[in-house]
DNA sequence: AGAATACCTTGATACAAATCAAGCGAAGGT
DNA sequence: ACCTTCGCTTGATTTGTATCAAGGTATTCT
């Protein structure tokens, strides 16, 4: 929870970055109107902890945690998941960067999730006392965090539905798709992609074994949808794909 | 959305009657902040609607209408669901009185579910506007309702966990003791109440056929854990139904 | 009151995904 | 370089729930 030191902030830049890279992502609702209406970024740099570098497998915050900030994925990738009372994992999201994630720990002071690295990631630590301040003073912060917590409910209900109502094919294919939206959103390719996430992740979070998972993506591959080599994927029918995830 | 008519107000008091029989409740989340602050009550009623009296089968609002305020249960009950794209439904929520629904509008300005009213209901209309500018004079107002986002999120994680993890009877038991434990916080009885909503409603919010709910009760009656007359369910053992649960 | 309709229950059968099992390849540690 | 571990794939079998089917009961409407 502390800022770092100031020479690695060179390697990891924040906020300034995800203004000028990441300008139509999710981040820039909470980044932009602060800018926008200071017509001072600096002011960023006050609110915005800069970035905390993270490996494969640390924990961005565990279940039972004091909740004080909500972070913004600068790079990598981060999962959020809860522990079953008999032990096992469920996956509640996998955020990317421009994605924020930690909001479950506003009602109860204390984290409900654990968000864990699944690759060398950094995240920017926003603060929720000083968001709280900030906002009360600029209502677009204001609504723009709403908005974000708004569309948190409307991703997990999503996520209700495909899991209660699809099959194994269909909710897999819409994992990809969704991966694959979000990284066109960030000027990346959205037909040629790396899972940063294993299959038992994906698996935990569409409510399916590794198993399964495992014969789905060898059945899209037959049907010639899209190919696998182990975490690369490429999409070669995202037509097909819309189609078998039923979307 | 328009307020009613003056009359109405001697049959649906709002919102002092919550303060008064909710004091515990969700909603007093938003509503003591207010009055403790201000010191008048009827600050209250200037920024929250008087309620809107609901028939059985009635439409709060639908998917896609446009999202100018969020809702408290008065009285009765309400669903909140979806439209699957191959037309069925998966219900989202069920909302009792003193509970707050309607949140899922904010992120894009219109509804991402629809919410129908299950029996005879009253709700309060509570404008996002107003309620947006009184929350930057008063913090804890704002804070009270990001918590109340925030739960909707840790709630929503939950079902999803419920759904992928657990058998019919563990979603089952787990609605009945939720249900159970709500009524207990509006002092009602936690052992003996009335659904207020269909099996193909339970169904279709926990992710199971009318037919596998319907034997699920059945099996637990004979089980003896609770006993099941259509609508009125009177819980025997609390306990037995926590280890069914597993919770 | 009687008919029509919606809702609920129970049984028989089918099926999709879980489980059990085994082998393979890649990565990590000594 | 070898061994161990972990993650992934594929096959055989089991199982929980959906589906299909039919009858019963409550509710609504005329």
């Amino acid at each position: 929870m502390t800022h770092l030191a100031a020479e690695q902030s060179t390697t990891i830049q924040c906020p300034h970055d995800f203004q000028i890279s990441c300008g139509n992502c999710r981040l820039s609702k909470i980044c932009l109107p602060l800018a926008l209406e200071t017509q001072d970024v600096t002011y960023l740099n006050d609110i915005i902890q800069r970035g905390k570098p993270l490996q494969k497998g640390d924990h961005l915050y565990r279940d039972k945690d004091a909740f004080s900030a909500v972070y913004a994925v600068r790079s990598g990738c981060i999962k959020t998941y809860r522990i079953t009372d008999d032990g096992r994992e469920q996956v509640t999201g996998f955020y990317f960067p421009g994605e924020v994630l930690g909001m479950d720990g506003i009602s109860e002071n204390t984290h409900a999730s654990s968000a864990k690295a699944l690759e060398t990631s950094a995240v920017c630590e926003i603060p929720f006392e000083r968001l709280g301040e900030l906002a009360t003073r600029l209502p677009s912060l204001q609504s723009h965090f709403l908005q974000l917590m708004s569309r948190e409910i409307t991703e997990d209900q999503q996520l209700i539905t495909l899991i209660s109502k699809n099959s194994a094919e269909e909710r897999v294919a819409a994992l990809m798709l969704s991966i694959s939206s979000r990284n066109a959103r960030r000027k990346l390719s959205p037909s040629n992609f790396r899972l940063p996430m294993s299959r038992i992740d994906i698996g935990n979070y569409l409510g399916l074994t590794v198993e399964t998972v495992s014969r789905v993506f060898s059945r899209l591959q037959k049907l010639g949808v899209l190919e696998v080599a182990n975490k690369e994927i490429q999409i070669n029918d995202h037509e097909q794909l819309r189609d078998l995830a039923s979307i």
